[in-house]
DNA sequence: CTGAAAGCGCTTACAG
DNA sequence: CTGAAAGCGCTTACAG
């Protein structure tokens, strides 16, 4: 492997004047540089990145960590903060949770340990073992989805936007409304847009029915088993039924479909998320758009922000935006 | 930061004996053993992996460079490459080429300097200067999606499948088949899916329509279009159409909605692509399914054995099966 | 079983 | 404008 000092020797300098061309800073001669120039050309010589990490402390490596690769809301994410990193110059190291909490503190510190500039984590949970190793990182770390109160944090306007798309059902005439949520370790997800769905009917003087509100994963078939479950809950039925990801809706659309009952004539859905398969669903499905790409290149803007100075904590309230389709 | 030095000081040994236990090879007795770990635990220690790949040369990390994260394909590869990688503790260097094809051969240098371990290639052609970038490596590539006949390759049977697909749209009894392809600088979709779409008509003595024979671009809309095109070609239309991603059928059958062309009895429909997507439009699209996760596992595991010694070339034909639901 | 020494490929004051 | 020297945090023969 060509080294620093093959091409020290090769141009006739030093190693130093190589790596000040490299870096661009102090003063090389005219004819050094063109000297240098040609014998990197030739030999296709790279600088070590492990050399110059150990000497600078920087490697221009940002972890992400996420908790699971494959759901559209992810790969938008990462997408988003793909483009920001590789503008800047960074790579991006990538790691996945597979939605086990434990993994995101192991993975702060395996990140550190690979030298990483600054972290990204999508947070599925706000709790103390966590916040402490954030507390203990040495690097900068921004959030995305949580609020997490220690660090600069991308917030999804959970509650904000389930407060409109909950208001917008009522005024659509539905009086009835059920919802599928989420464990509520998952603040964002969980509890916010429980609480919103709870506060909205409730300044509507609407009922909150409990057979009426379920508790899925995620995951498909938890919205397929939890509409099931509100279908034969032996109350009345509720003629719409909010789901806090457009992955339960689709499952619970398929259950309706399978029982025959019209959506939205005999209940209405309306979800978070905006998936191509809520897109082109049929119905195609009303959603909250919480615009992810985007908000992936605000955390990453806001991680090298961190990183080229500022070290003030930002809290950034996403934007977020309804798309009103067929299925309210 | 603690090094490796404030380890050996505070457990009074030389640092050489800490490197011997972090690494579990020569001897250290059991005493030291026990006045290291208890240090290493009371500082948090992780030893710096700059540093360990500088004298070692290898980093842990595999480089991975994709198209696009932003599809259901890509990020069900990226996921199962991450297990496996994860399995075997590599990391894994996230690249997008967002579809430039130069930018394969930017990131193969890219990722070098960066010292990986090896590199992961989701290629889209095989054109001569991506064979010299990578004839030109240092650290072992795998390819994915195409075969690179200079190194190991995870090929999807693209030939295969289509053909199979398409016999089994004649079967249903469709004579008249259109095609929507890609360009043809990608040769396993845009060639070889192509080839056994003729082939398979003229083996049946079918007619091969050029009004029906469209190239998109891996886009919904480019599906859209070229449905649109062949339904305005003045000719008769087809009663089948294939598309080589369910993308671009997604389209196709968009516009044949908005024309109130049945679905499949005026015209079938069948794609290569398992997405959810596919699934779960109305009607359900038939599909060839080529286990992407799986393929992105085997890559890596084929990485992954030549890391570790093997250095024949490997050319693995993956799985494939066909999805028969309700579009055909 | 253990430590001293050399070296991996860089960058960065410093002296000239 | 340029080079010699020190040092980043590790690992690895080698000698004991």
């Amino acid at each position: 492997m060509t080294t620093i000092n093959d091409i020290a020797k090769l141009a006739e300098v030093s190693r130093s004047t190589v790596s000040r061309y490299l870096n661009s800073n102090g003063y090389v001669s005219e004819e050094a540089k063109k000297r240098i120039m040609k014998v990197i050309e030739e030999t296709g010589y790279m600088p070590s990145q492990s050399a110059k990490s150990l000497r600078t402390k920087k490697t221009g490596v940002i972890g992400v960590i996420l908790p699971k690769i494959s759901t559209e809301t992810a790969s938008r994410v990462v997408s988003g903060i793909n483009k920001v990193l590789q503008q800047n110059d960074y790579q991006m190291l990538l790691t996945t949770t597979s939605q086990e909490h434990k993994k995101e503190i192991e993975f702060i510190r395996l990140l550190q340990s690979r030298n990483v500039d600054g972290i990204l984590l999508l947070a599925t949970n706000t709790e103390k073992p966590l916040i402490d190793a954030i507390g203990n990182a040495t690097v900068p770390i921004v959030a995305l989805g949580q609020d997490i109160p220690t660090i600069s944090s991308v917030i999804y306007p959970d509650y904000l936007a389930t407060g409109e798309m909950i208001e917008y059902m009522i005024q659509k005439g539905y009086q009835h409304i059920g919802f599928i949520g989420v464990e509520e370790y998952d603040p964002a997800v969980g509890i916010e847009r429980k609480r919103a769905f709870v506060d909205t009917l409730t300044k509507h003087q609407l009922k909150v029915n409990k057979d009426w509100i379920m508790q899925g994963d995620f995951s498909i078939e938890s919205g397929y088993n939890s509409m099931k479950s509100i279908i034969n809950s032996g109350s009345d039925r509720p003629d719409a039924v909010f789901a806090v990801t457009d992955q339960i809706a689709v499952g619970a659309m398929q259950f309706l479909k399978e029982q025959q009952i019209q959506i939205p004539n005999d209940i209405a859905i309306a979800a978070t998320g905006a998936s191509r398969l809520a897109q082109y669903i049929e119905p195609s499905l009303t959603v909250i758009d919480f615009l992810n790409e985007e908000a992936g290149a605000i955390a990453a803007e806001l991680l090298i922000e961190e990183l080229t100075g500022t070290k003030a904590i930002k809290k950034i309230i996403h934007d977020y935006r309804l798309l009103v389709r067929n299925s309210v």
